[in-house]
RNA sequence: GCUCCGGUGGUGUAGCCCGGUCAAACAUCCAGGCCUUUCGAGCCUGUGCCCCGGGUUCAAAUCCCGGCCGGAGCACCA
């Protein structure tokens, strides 16, 4: 009897404890991490301005080093100025976007500054045997690669390597024609590992660096020199550079290093934009397709800031995201719903009447002003003027034409061009969902509509004190007002 | 083809390591209801899930084997 009764207590206790972690929406605990030892760093391309995707890096690994202690660093894997050619404006995008997201990077580290350490890394590994000039062309090696079998180059002796990488480093060589590899294993079962580039020339003027340098190491180098050299303790990033860490380790492996705690996530498909990659943004606003890399149907990070989502929503996006390995389709409409719990509470409500149709309320018996709620938290009012002409939507005239509506707060009639006005009282207007927004004539602004859903009408007077703000178009959307000076534009943040 | 990873309601996540109050939780979506703080908002209600087949076990979403499906890597890209 009394064990039953103790066990139901302990039960209800554990329910208690269950409902109460999961309320809040966190990250696991990071694997071997010390608070105040850990560093971790966000090593982007910047080939272009960061987008969703980069955020998820931005602000997994920026959450870590918050929950931790830990240094975050920002570090520029920008060391191919050819194919991956990174954008001079870029970089400053990103520690704009990385502050305007909440994270304080603690250093900035661009790897085409810092070349010539790389060098020094390589050097090294010629002399202990564990990497060769190879001037195999890319099918050659392919080929040997896929069959398992050494390259002619692969037993070179070190000196005779050392003098081509001498050679190398004075650019004595065409582009393709030698690539410094490292020895890894030609039996490793995934071809994907087996002796990778680790230096390529590249004649290409660098956009940070000019022409200093036409050596260059590739990611799987530059970043495993670099982890070592900024003391990382943890890599969280795509499963895409999955394959890197097996190829990494080998390095670490020669130098008797230990390499970093790793995790890789998968990858995230958002819905709404399918495979909208960096580049083929690049190329649809050179086509004219989009305005520029803020145009607020993009999703890169300044776009979504300049259309009104907010880094709190982004954060809580991602954290709810995870860590899964597993890869994901996910609609904006998440990022939105985070987002609008947020600015719902907050911001200012207005009529907004697109594409209007102007009616007059035949036999209104005086003009009223209205006072019409504005907003929930301050409890703030607005006023408008109900008088004999009116705007409404053309969706709302075609819906209820013939019919009783009510102009929300002001009075109920027979809609039509000409109405028939029937009185100010709610009651007897309350039947379904026919209470519809409207605009008095006398006191209209213009205002277009951009973004997703884009379209022209009139607004309220009083947004243009919200310039800059998110406000809420009652009956329409949320939108940002952008511009404010004579006619009005808002852009589309969302429903 | 080779290598690796994954598969929980429509979508995403938690649970899986350490089998048992898990006829499975949270969010979003969808449907319906309420509301002149409107709505595509908010509040309330509802539909709906452990990929399949075997095995182990008193007991499997959880462990094992096989299959199926999805994804990533296999670049002198990042």
């Amino acid at each position: 009897m009394l064990d039953e009764e103790q066990k139901k207590e302990l039960i209800s206790k554990y329910y208690v404890e269950k409902k109460v972690s999961e309320r809040e929406i966190s990250l696991p605990p990071l694997p071997k991490a010390e608070k105040g030892k850990v560093v971790m760093r966000f090593a982007p391309n910047p080939n272009g301005p960061p987008t969703l995707g980069s955020a998820r890096g931005i602000v997994i690994n920026g959450e870590y080093c918050n929950t931790y202690d830990g240094k975050y660093i920002l570090r520029f894997d920008d060391t191919d100025p050819k194919t991956k050619r990174p954008m001079l404006e870029a970089y400053e995008w990103y520690i704009e976007d990385v502050e305007w997201l909440g994270y304080k990077p603690d250093e900035v580290i661009y790897a085409s500054k810092r070349i010539p350490i790389y060098y020094d890394y390589a050097k090294k590994l010629i002399e202990i045997g564990k990497a060769y000039a190879c001037f195999c062309k890319r099918e050659e090696f392919k080929n040997y690669r896929d069959n398992g079998i050494p390259c002619p180059h692969r037993d070179t002796e070190v000196e005779d390597n050392l003098e081509v990488w001498e050679k190398m480093l004075e650019g004595r060589y065409s582009e393709g024609e030698v690539v410094l590899r490292i020895k890894t294993e030609m039996s490793h079962r995934d071809p994907a590992v087996r002796d990778w580039v680790a230096f390529r020339l590249i004649y290409t003027p660098h956009p940070l660096v000019g022409d200093s340098y036409f050596l260059y190491p590739t990611l799987d180098f530059e970043s495993a020199i670099e982890d070592r050299l900024c003391k990382t303790t943890h890599i969280l990033r795509g499963k895409d550079l999955r394959d890197s860490e097996l190829r990494q380790r080998y390095i670490y492996e020669y130098f008797n290093w230990e390499y970093p705690v790793t995790i890789h996530w998968g990858r995230v498909n958002i819905v709404e934009f399918g495979k909208l990659s960096t580049s083929l943004i690049k190329r649809e606003i050179e086509a004219g397709k989009f305005e520029g890399w803020d145009d607020p149907r993009l999703p890169t990070v300044r776009a979504l800031r300049r259309r009104g989502i907010e880094a709190e929503a982004i954060r809580k996006f991602f954290i709810a995201l995870g860590l899964s390995e597993s890869e994901v389709n996910v609609s904006m409409k998440n990022l939105f719903a985070e987002n609008r719990k947020i600015v719902d509470a907050k911001a200012n409500r207005f009529f907004f009447v697109a594409n209007p149709v102007e009616i007059e309320i035949e036999g209104l018996p005086e003009e009223k002003l209205v006072e019409i709620p504005k907003n929930q938290n301050t409890k703030e009012k607005r006023i408008l003027k109900g008088e004999k002409v009116v705007y409404i939507t053309k969706e709302d005239f075609e819906k209820f034409k013939g019919e009783v509506v009510r102009l929300k707060d002001f009075c109920n009639l027979i809609l039509d061009k000409k109405a028939k006005f029937l009185g100010f009282e709610l009651t007897g207007a309350k039947k379904g969902k026919n209470i519809i927004h409207w605009l008095p004539k006398s006191s209209a602004l213009r205002c277009k509509v951009i973004g997703e859903r884009s379209c022209e009408g009139l607004v309220e007077k009083g947004v243009e004190e919200d310039l800059g703000k998110v406000v809420q178009f009652e009956r329409f959307a949320f939108c940002k007002i952008e511009k404010a000076n004579g006619e009005i534009v808002a852009i589309l943040t969302h429903d």
